[in-house]
DNA sequence: TAACAAGTTGACCGCGCGGTCCGCTTCGTG
DNA sequence: CACGAAGCGGACCGCGCGGTCAACTTGTTA
């Protein structure tokens, strides 16, 4: 065993507060704020992370792992254009929970890694999107990677937006990248 | 004359410098660098522009109101889908130069005013776009308001981007506004 | 050109941040 | 249960920020 238990326990409860203190105030939001929302003292968090990027690293880790694998996954679906969009729904959503952008930045060489791989497993679900004809011939995995989160960025500008707006930037952009003439998806 | 000879001019190198700082370093760009890059003292920043805000209202207000007269000049072209997607281009190569959301953040009531009078504008030029065919019976201006700076902003995420890569997203994006099965417009 | 208003300057202040440190508490183990 | 190690907490530090101010310089005008 290498930690102890109730250390365990407040490391995650860290984590969950900072996601939250992040998605509510941004990146920006004071290490002193996290550790009082967890319940804990300030030096506890830089016990658990030496530094406030180490956190934020953490987390963006956390999120990348998780796009990859449900790219991964998605790269088995029949229909590799619905299993784009789904994707790009998935990212989108999480991305509401989260303000931190995982592009930008650098936070050490794990993260620039898993980065990588995100990029990989994305560039494999577009490439064989494409080749079923559901994308335009020049899309690219990058393409989808920076539009992925955008419905979420631009709905943010709005003070009161409709909780559900996000969906429709996203059918407008998703379109924007099937090719010309081609059926809308049904959903939309 | 209300203002000495020599304080105009500093006036406007300050904004000068402060343009060229944001759009470098942005937003939270410190005064002190603008006042260096002036070449004036830092406690002349703050003659000029009691707070750091009023900087960046002054700033903001000067780009919402060129924005508000193109998207009126443009309202008289024949071609209103045209006319939309250069107003687009104009905005994204506009945010090109400078950091600062034209949207979030309260900057006072005058900057509040201008971006009222700039949304009017922009949503006669839509509506005259959607009521020529152009565009799709559900789009408005708050759409294309929303959506006219993605292209810049989803670019500065990539460290090594060709600089027109911004205009393949505008076009993407473009394409998702306009009816469905329309042909392209010339230049794509 | 004299004299005053207007403008400029950089040292200075308070504040809130990220990060440190050491005395104290608590868990795990024999 | 007793004891050492691991974990915890919050006062504390240095820094850089936005903003102030009083001494100084400069443009303007009669």
């Amino acid at each position: 065993m290498s930690l102890r238990a109730d250390a365990a326990r407040n490391r995650s409860l860290l984590l969950a507060a900072a996601i939250e203190e992040f998605a509510l105030h941004g990146v920006d939001a004071p290490v002193s704020a996290i550790a009082r929302r967890a319940g804990l003292g300030k030096g506890t968090v830089f016990r658990h992370f030496p530094t406030k990027d180490d956190l934020v690293a953490a987390i963006v880790l956390d999120r990348i792992t998780r796009l990859t694998e449900l790219a991964t996954e998605l790269a088995e679906a029949d229909d590799a254009g619905a299993a784009v969009l789904e994707f790009m729904r998935f990212a989108a959503r999480q991305r509401q929970q989260l303000d931190l952008s995982f592009l930008s930045g650098d936070l050490g060489s794990e993260v620039a890694e898993a980065q990588q791989r995100m990029a990989r497993a994305i560039t494999a679900l577009v490439d064989r999107a494409r080749a079923q004809g559901a994308l335009r011939p020049d899309v690219t995995g990058t393409d989808v990677m920076l539009l992925m989160c955008v419905p979420q960025d631009v709905v943010k500008h709005l003070p009161d937006a409709p909780p559900e707006l996000w969906e429709r930037y996203l059918a407008i952009l998703f379109d924007g990248l099937r090719p010309e003439g081609a059926h809308p998806l049904p959903g939309f």
